[in-house]
DNA sequence: ACGAGAACCTGTTTGC
DNA sequence: TGCAAACAGGTTCTCG
């Protein structure tokens, strides 16, 4: 669910709240999210300070004194939900991990799906992690660009939007940020990865970062159970040229074709056929 | 080795 | 209106 946009969004609200402060209480719920959590989870967590939130793609990074770092990822459906000390918010059932400050206030994570994640690893080692060792350039950093995405593209005979959707290629793009990347960029979802070079690949390479930053300065895209950790709505839904668009007219060209929505590898993709080649 | 599809789990939306 | 099927922002595993 949350791609970078909505992640970032997270960590900045987080970061407002928990930089600083202690974890003077945690809840673990249940033994499991997507994988069991650590061993002695509650334990390794009471007492640590929060040293700094930091992002890898989709995983938020909790830093912690002791040189130690909670992994978070949110998978489909989960979220971060602020309670102040002083509002008596019942619990959901799926509130499966609650983190309670010094100050009272209460950061719990709710996740329907149990798709989500967490983990707590050592800081000499956090980038050999399982989860992070093999993830592609940050889309935002330095070291992204056109011949980057080429190369990481090349002699990939799967659909670019696949392929983008690989976290392996580039990471943090999800399915809405993927068909919304490659409608600015011009290229079709079921071009052959591997045949996108050059100014292709400069013009997608270009395109992914100003979505995505475009994204995050709305507060992400608030869709169903999506929020921002604050509790307030993302509104860049209101901003997606193609997703969720299908039979609506293309916001870029004159074409009457509209937007198409077709079904890769079990998702949906929207592009429209006359602009995206 | 690579790519397509199923699987994981629950809630919401869609269609008959 | 009611119910069942389809679908949902992600990732990992299996199979061909």
């Amino acid at each position: 669910m949350p791609e970078l946009p909505e992640v970032e969004t997270v960590r900045r609200g987080l970061a407002l709240r928990m930089e600083g402060r202690r974890l003077a209480r945690v809840e673990q719920r249940r033994p499991d999210l997507r994988f069991p959590l650590p061993p002695r989870f509650r334990e390794r967590l009471e007492g640590r300070r929060v040293e700094r939130l930091g992002r890898r793609a989709k995983y938020i990074l909790v830093h912690l004194d002791g040189g130690e770092t909670l992994l978070v990822h949110l998978g489909m459906a989960g979220r971060m939900v602020l309670v102040e000390p002083s509002a008596r918010v019942a619990r959901d059932p799926h509130d499966h991990v609650v983190f309670v400050l010094e100050d009272g206030t209460e950061i719990r994570f709710n996740d329907a799906r149990r798709f989500g994640t967490m983990d707590i690893v050592a800081d000499d080692r956090l980038f050999d992690h399982k989860l992070l060792k093999e993830l592609g350039p940050e889309p935002l950093g330095n070291e992204f660009s056109g011949p980057v995405l080429e190369e990481r593209l090349a002699g990939r005979r799967t659909p670019l939007k696949a392929a983008l959707l690989d976290q392996r290629v580039v990471a943090g793009l999800g399915n809405i940020y993927v068909s919304e990347s490659l409608f600015w960029a011009g290229l079709s979802p079921r071009r052959l990865a591997g045949t996108v070079k050059g100014p292709r690949a400069e013009r997608l390479a270009a395109a992914i970062r100003d979505v995505l930053e475009r994204a995050i300065a709305a507060g992400g895209s608030s869709l169903r159970d999506y929020v921002q950790a604050s509790g307030e709505l993302g509104y860049f839904q209101h901003e997606w040229a193609v997703y969720g668009r299908a039979g609506e007219k293309c916001p870029g060209c004159v074409c009457t074709l509209g937007i198409r929505q077709i079904v890769q590898s079990g998702r949906s993709t929207y592009y429209c056929p006359a602009r995206q080649r």
